[in-house]
RNA sequence: CGGGAGGUAGUUCAGCUCGGUAGAAUACUUGGUUUGGGACCAAGGGGUCGCAGGUUCGAAUCCUGUCCUCCCGACCA
């Protein structure tokens, strides 16, 4: 059939693209390096927005939504930001097209129509959102400010692919404000402990906590500190970051608060997102050769129930006992779908399905009704049960339940054996080469040896753990002393 | 942005070397038989051959340009 995949030992980026297209989460689009994020694929992201905006309102943050563009003096403004990301930006210089007198039935750029300031499409949106935090605060009582929006950026990105590097991409960015460094610096770790718990508690994702090198800091914070996970393949993934950004907005924006003495302060910052590179993540995280694999937590459909015709006399029968189930699992609050389309037979079905990673199917044919029973098959695993009619959506919610954790120990499990505590150089490329994952060593504390060890390895360090254990050792390229291990990865 | 590969029916692809007016499988539509792991029979519809130029009596095929995709590299919070 045209639905084969590829296999993950033959080919793991050509088994990621299938995935991602047979499945139907996304398509290419006549736009350079933007997809086309389709509906199967788009559930999955309101899902996972759903539950991470109840998570940010929950600590006590809000919804705004600020311009996609920043005029080009704003941007410029934080130097060590527009820096950063000058080289990925899209510009818009003209606001009018008009018919081209050379090429009739065609437009052209109206030369006549430039636009006295170039507009920068927001890679993030630091600069518009701090030049506005400046006219909110003037005392201590505006803040803290705890805003996110929900909003598109574009990157000019070289090379895209989908979901994991997407030239315009779907995010959540928080910006917050606040009258003390402390309370900034409480505020990102608590966003990044946000992240750490959707990522393991709904996605399925273990991943690791901890603060970025200087060299991979965002441009314009003083702190990033960053989630990674870790793909089949062994590569590393940042999943999420927050930024504590010390007063460097504020002093390039000028945002001042009065204090209780009445004295002007700089006011600290913090920014943080995930964006829909978790959609990589989790597509990569758990799926196996036969597609897709989803947590039951964000899957679109958690239960498909598929029925087995005998002769058209079972139909009735067979479709009011799906019914009951089919009601009985929604009352519970299970996303189910009967599928009785009639287009396809069960076999193509439950292929379908396991394409698409709907965590439990349920077959029910007359024979299963006559012994009051249903076949059902768990997608993790392929193991097939019977089990009896009488209180199944108790005993499906439960299998559903297991499937979630089932997942994320498989994957944690992965994790754990994929990282390598390593203390000398030749070892060090032998397991980047051999077996990939983190490298756990020791590092010198200096970018010039983490650039050396990048450009020798295209290994870099993903993250320093935080509450890493702090011991004695040499730097595993330079042999200098080292206070602590990082970890080393290859990373998407 | 450099190197390589590709773009022909909804999809996967053949046809291109050697120019002659478009083909398979599958999907789709209709009717029928079916349904416990990707059903079968019969009939039917569907393509400005990525786009734009050029060569030619004639271009999917040859030439030029351009867009999109994949792989590798450089780049990337």
């Amino acid at each position: 059939m045209s639905k084969e995949i590829t296999s993950r030992s033959e080919d793991y980026s050509q088994w990621y693209n299938d995935l991602v297209l047979k499945s139907g989460l996304a398509d290419y689009s006549a736009v350079r390096g933007c997809m086309v994020i389709k509906p199967y694929g788009y559930a999955i992201w309101e899902n996972m927005r759903d539950v991470l905006d109840k998570m940010f309102k929950d600590t006590g943050h809000v919804n705004a939504y600020f311009p996609i563009f920043i005029p080009k003096s704003l941007f410029e403004a934080e130097e060590k930001n527009a820096e950063g990301f000058a080289k990925e930006c899209a510009v818009v210089t003209h606001y009018r097209l008009k018919t081209d007198p050379d090429n009739p039935g065609k437009l052209m750029v109206d030369p006549e129509a430039k636009l006295e300031e170039e507009l920068v499409v927001r890679p993030t949106s630091e600069a518009i959102i701090w030049n506005t935090y400046k006219g909110w605060i003037q005392s201590y009582r505006d803040l803290p400010i705890l805003v996110n929006q929900w909003a598109n950026v574009v990157r000019w990105e070289m090379r895209t692919r989908l979901f994991l590097r997407t030239a315009e991409f779907l995010w959540q960015e928080g910006h917050t404000a606040h009258a003390t460094k402390e309370e900034a610096i409480t505020e990102t770790e608590q966003m990044l402990e946000v992240y750490a718990r959707f990522a393991e508690e709904w996605m399925a994702l273990p991943v690791v906590k901890g603060i970025k090198t200087a060299n991979e800091r965002f441009a314009g914070a003083d702190e990033t500190y960053c989630i990674e996970a870790l793909m089949q393949d062994g590569k590393a993934l940042q999943a999420g970051t927050s930024h504590f950004l010390g007063q460097n907005f504020a002093k390039a924006f000028d945002v001042t608060y009065v204090n209780r003495e009445n004295k002007p302060e700089y006011v600290w910052a913090t920014s943080w997102g995930v964006s829909t590179r978790l959609m990589g993540a989790l597509v990569m995280a758990h799926s196996d050769d036969d597609g897709l694999i989803l947590p039951p937590k964000l899957a679109p459909i958690q239960v498909v129930l598929v029925p087995i015709y005998k002769g058209p006399e079972s139909k009735p029968l067979i479709d009011s006992k799906a019914q009951e189930i089919v009601s009985a699992l929604k009352a519970a609050g299970v996303k189910v779908k009967f599928d009785d389309s009639d287009n396809s037979r069960p076999g193509w079905k439950f292929a379908e399905y396991e394409m698409k990673g709907v965590p439990v199917r349920v077959a029910l044919g007359l024979r299963d009704i006559e012994q009051g029973v249903a076949e059902v098959a768990r997608r993790d695993t392929k193991e097939k049960q019977t089990m009896p009619l009488e209180g199944l959506s108790e005993k499906l919610i439960a299998l559903l339940e297991e499937i979630q954790q089932n997942i994320y120990l498989k994957a944690l499990q992965f994790r754990n054996d994929q990282i390598t505590a390593v203390d000398d150089w030749a070892q060090f490329q032998q397991v980047l080469d051999e077996k990939a994952g983190f490298v756990s060593a020791h590092w010198d504390g200096t970018p010039e040896t983490e650039e050396k060890i990048k450009e020798l390895t295209k290994a870099t360090i993903r993250c320093i753990p935080l509450n890493n254990t702090q011991e004695a050792g040499k730097c595993v390229y330079s042999g200098n002393p080292s206070s602590q291990r990082v970890l080393f990865a290859r990373a998407y």
